[in-house]
DNA sequence: GATTTTTCTTAACCACGATTAAGTTTTTTT
DNA sequence: AAAAAAACTTAATCGTGGTTAAGAAAAATC
């Protein structure tokens, strides 16, 4: 698992024998069972988690009580609140495991540590937030310039594994419509 | 001008004379007209700007050739596209002056070798990303949880300074609804 | 100051996707 | 295996915000 880790890392920058050694000695390993969550809304975030197995959601509550996905994570993404974790903030988010999932975390109380001890990580995580950021465009722009449908026929054609791995409702509410709509889609499909 | 962006880098990381006086060869100033591009579909994003005076804004092309706003930047914002400026492939954007501006920029190959002399950078920058994300992450909340007209409201609210700054329809397009409807708000506005 | 271009407004019509509600199927728990 | 909970489907109704088109107002250019 921790080979995972390393593994990833090293896509991006080097990352040495004794380099590892301190890195392990930083992070925390921990195993949760499907539903549980790793943060609730109104609490500080206070770590940073990378997925060695399983499946990670984050997600709102909404006005009328319905839950907004934001975000799905599986095998070798992190998944975070940024903003709570940088900035001390409590969460608006929820984050849940959707499968049983094993973990490798950075507690926000030594990154700042770890970093000065292996320096190139600062840079690994600057490409790897840019990463995200940029998806994160990408997914703004599918919202503005794809009708709901199309975002269904998008998702489907480029991440064909998640479809069978999460719930239909959530998938729905990821891609901004409902599960009712989902239905319909589905159902126009079966037709043709 | 120089001094805005020193100023800017030192709420974030330590940087000294020594190496302000560094930074500065590295870096190219600039100065571009109103409806001037930075950057066009189809070329590779060689640069990430940063404002000293002025407002940009980016964005895309849709199929029926209107045009999709991404982002807006003013003082003191960093603007590029990450995707094309780090991968070096071929940008989806257009990069355009909506005031005349003045500009410092980061050329992609000079970037890696100012983060060997200066490596405070790699974090200021991972810091500036990780900001730009969660601001990513806010927007596709507000598409997600409020009507557009709703969305009209939040934005009047917590960035009254843009409204006069940027046309009505740039907004429009920015917030994810037409200029039509942008002004049949701003009618019920009126009467009430 | 006149002309052109850009930006904003108004109104009629309409389609997409939400809502509601009931029922079915699948999965989990006991 | 039975019961309960979770996930998905179907169909009728309705409202928001898009589209179209024409005109008005404001800003830029000559």
């Amino acid at each position: 698992m921790f080979e995972n880790l390393v593994r990833h890392i090293q896509k991006f920058v080097a990352l040495n024998e004794e380099e590892q050694i301190i890195l392990r000695s930083y992070v925390k390993f921990e195993s949760i069972k499907k539903k549980q969550y790793l943060l609730e809304e109104g609490h500080v975030c206070h770590a940073n988690w990378f997925i060695g197995k399983g499946c990670l959601r984050s997600y709102t509550l909404k006005e009328n009580g319905n839950k907004q996905m934001v975000q799905f994570a599986i095998e070798n993404w992190w998944l975070t609140d940024y903003f709570s974790f940088e900035q001390k903030k409590p969460s608006q988010l929820f984050i849940q495991a959707v499968e049983d999932c094993e973990l490798i975390s950075i507690d926000d109380r030594i990154q700042d540590e770890l970093f000065i001890k292996i320096p190139q990580l600062e840079r690994y995580f600057r490409l790897i937030v840019q990463k995200s950021y940029a998806a994160s465009l990408m997914r703004l722009q599918y919202m503005f310039n794809l009708s709901p449908e199309e975002r269904f026929h998008h998702f489907n054609n480029n991440f064909p594994s998640f479809i069978q791995r999460v719930p239909q409702y959530m998938l729905a509410s990821y891609l901004g419509f409902t599960p009712e709509f989902l239905s319909k889609i589905r159902a126009k499909i079966a037709d043709s």
